[in-house]
RNA sequence: CGGGGUGUAGCGCAGCUUGGUAGCGCGCAGCGUUCGGGACGCUGAGGUCCCGGGUUCGAGUCCCGGCACCCCGACCA
């Protein structure tokens, strides 16, 4: 396509519709066109390589599960909201797998039934089906996608622990290979307990997850599980609290706008309500609650504001609720600081000032605020960078989890039944090639690595109409694929502008034009897409010459 | 879920305010001339104007209701 569709917002979005990568089909739904899924494939086998070079065994698992291994788990009803469901004629129950955990596990217990045939891990490439809130840029977030799951099965978290490190080395040399720098960094486990996972990040403008860099020293964490060195305050002291009469300000703006003080000089409570009950949060005005630190505090599920009952119980008011004398289970930032605040009076229209954390209100001390950039590290004290990134790839240690809820056990060394320890390791296909996309382009089109490229070489022939120089062309080509080089033969009768234009755009590694012009000095014209100058090579010695510049390529994306 | 936006030919868009029976560029087909950086000429094909109702002599345009897609936010007291 010569322009791209208004639906694409982001470059490779668009360069992914433009050079016919793939097309889509509906909201988060993409067909991969052939050049597509050969990149596709070529990543696939990039990480195939390196699974099975730690010992990570293929395998692969149905797309349609049953409903019961995911009601052994209990995800059956909490993955309701982001799934895709169906029934078959009996009337039985299926997901569209959104993972597989429970299915593997499944499998564990019934395979598996002594400590000697652990550890074990398997992986497979399968589609996976998830109803997103919100699809977007093409194959950076899709509701279906392929994805490489692999699963690690331990007798002990010692083994699990080899596991993960075994993984977490494949994943660099896997990014490293498919031409992305990716970093790992912390990240939230979410809801399955177990506190260790890392994903694998490249750092991207077009990315939507938000992660702080120390610029110090390799500390790293998604904005989820960021923590900061919070500097020690000295304790100022205050008169008593009194009120202050602020008709109108329900909000830290408006209340900024009134008084002249600064959004920190304010204490701003929220109060929430999550499966573990109403908790009112309470921070300093400038500061923003973190949605995933307060969902753990809650013990997991959807957390949502409170209703009016709620503020009625805990005797307060919307738009004026503050930490004294409140009637609920109150959680303190740790970003409160020993000085006096304004803070919401539990009256309509009334702020209390000089309000004390420790005389006037107190609370546990809880750590549920954003990490912003600027922020000092938790490790060295340096600062601490905000960027985006794109997760192309994550791995978990999640231990028992399901193994207890599966019931899914071996006989250990001593006779005693234990409950296999599992890590999970993920990558998603479809996004990991669009972010190569995003990485490596510039104003004209893809600049694929070769080692992901669709095709290695792109024979253009000028003028297709030309007998002599189509021949030439066809003889070429046939040698090249004789000698294993991968070829995308543009023997359309179109004219050099659109031929060269387009092969900038679909950017195969090696460009090679077999012209009048060129045959008139018996040479044909290479050039690597990745650079700007072009060299005649000799027409009877062209095959061997490009395969050996291919070859040469093939060995440096290798050896990465 | 909330907010914003957009639906007119394969793609990019105009037309809508002021209702009169649909247009531009690219692409596509045929013929001819071209032939190393998105060629040129002539001829032509291609449209349930997202869908359903309503108003009107008449609706792409006005009104009501849906649907689809894109973007932003994931809620801030």
């Amino acid at each position: 396509m010569r322009e791209a569709p208004a639906e694409a917002q982001n470059a490779s979005h668009q360069l992914l519709l433009r050079a016919a990568i793939a097309r889509p089909l509906a909201a988060g739904l993409y067909t991969l066109m052939p050049l597509g899924l050969r990149a596709a494939k070529k990543i696939e086998q990039i990480i195939r390589e390196e699974m099975d070079r730690i010992g990570c065994q293929e395998m692969e698992l149905p797309v349609l599960t049953p409903a019961e291994y995911w009601r052994e788990s209990g995800r059956w009803d909490a993955l309701e909201p982001v799934t895709f469901r169906t029934k078959d004629h009996g009337g039985h129950e299926f997901m569209i797998s959104y993972t597989h955990e429970e299915l593997v596990t499944h499998h564990a217990r019934n395979e598996i039934l002594s400590y000697r045939q652990l550890p074990v891990m398997v992986y497979h490439f399968q589609s996976k089906g998830r109803d997103e809130a919100r699809p977007r840029a093409g194959l950076l977030r899709a509701r279906e996608f392929v994805m490489k799951d692999a699963y690690s099965l331990d007798a002990d978290s010692d083994g699990l622990d080899r596991s993960y490190r075994a993984q977490h080395e494949a994943y660099a040399r896997i990014f490293r290979r498919a031409g992305v720098e990716a970093i790992s960094v912390e990240s939230d486990t979410g809801a399955m307990g177990g506190d260790v996972a890392h994903e694998f990040q490249v750092l991207t403008e077009a990315g939507e997850d938000r992660l702080l860099l120390c610029e110090a020293c390799d500390y790293r964490a998604n904005m989820e599980k960021a923590v900061r060195r919070i500097p020690d305050a000295a304790p100022v002291d205050a008169p008593a609290a009194s009120e202050i009469a602020t008709p109108g300000t329900a909000t830290i703006e408006a209340l900024t706008a009134m008084t002249g003080e600064p959004p920190f000089a304010f204490l701003k409570t929220m109060l929430l309500r999550g499966t573990g009950g109403v908790v009112a949060i309470v921070l300093p005005g400038d500061r923003e609650v973190n949605d995933a630190k307060v969902r753990k505090l809650l013990g997991g599920g959807d957390t949502r504001f409170a209703g009016g009952d709620d503020f009625t119980a805990a005797r307060a008011v919307p738009g004026y609720i503050g930490p004294v004398r409140l009637r609920a289970r109150v959680v303190v930032d740790t970003s409160v600081e020993p000085r006096p605040y304004i803070a919401g009076g539990n009256k309509p229209d009334v702020h209390l000032r000089d309000v004390l954390l420790g005389r006037d209100f107190d609370g546990e001390r809880v750590d549920v605020h954003d990490v912003r950039d600027g922020d000092l590290c938790p490790r060295c004290g340096g600062r601490l960078a905000l960027r985006r990134g794109v997760e192309v790839g994550n791995i978990f240690k999640f231990g028992p989890y399901y193994s207890e809820k599966m019931d899914a056990t071996f006989l250990a060394e001593d006779g005693s039944r234990r409950p296999f320890y599992f890590g999970s390791y993920g990558i998603g296909v479809g996004r990991l090639m669009q972010t190569i996309i995003e990485i490596n382009r510039d104003g004209r089109g893809i600049v694929w690595p070769i080692q992901v490229a669709p095709f290695e070489a792109h024979v253009i022939v000028l003028p297709q109409s030309d007998q002599e120089v189509r021949a030439a062309a066809e003889r070429l080509v046939g040698d090249l694929e004789r000698l294993g080089v991968e070829v995308l033969h543009d023997d359309r009768d179109e004219s050099a502008g659109v031929k060269f234009a387009d092969a900038d755009l679909i950017g195969l590694p090696f460009r090679v034009t077999v012209s009048r012009r060129s045959l008139g000095s018996h040479a044909v014209e290479l050039k690597e897409r990745s650079g700007s100058e072009a060299e005649l090579v000799d027409v009877d010695a062209a095959a061997e010459r490009i395969c050996g510049a291919v070859r040469r390529a093939r060995e440096t994306a290798r050896a990465l």
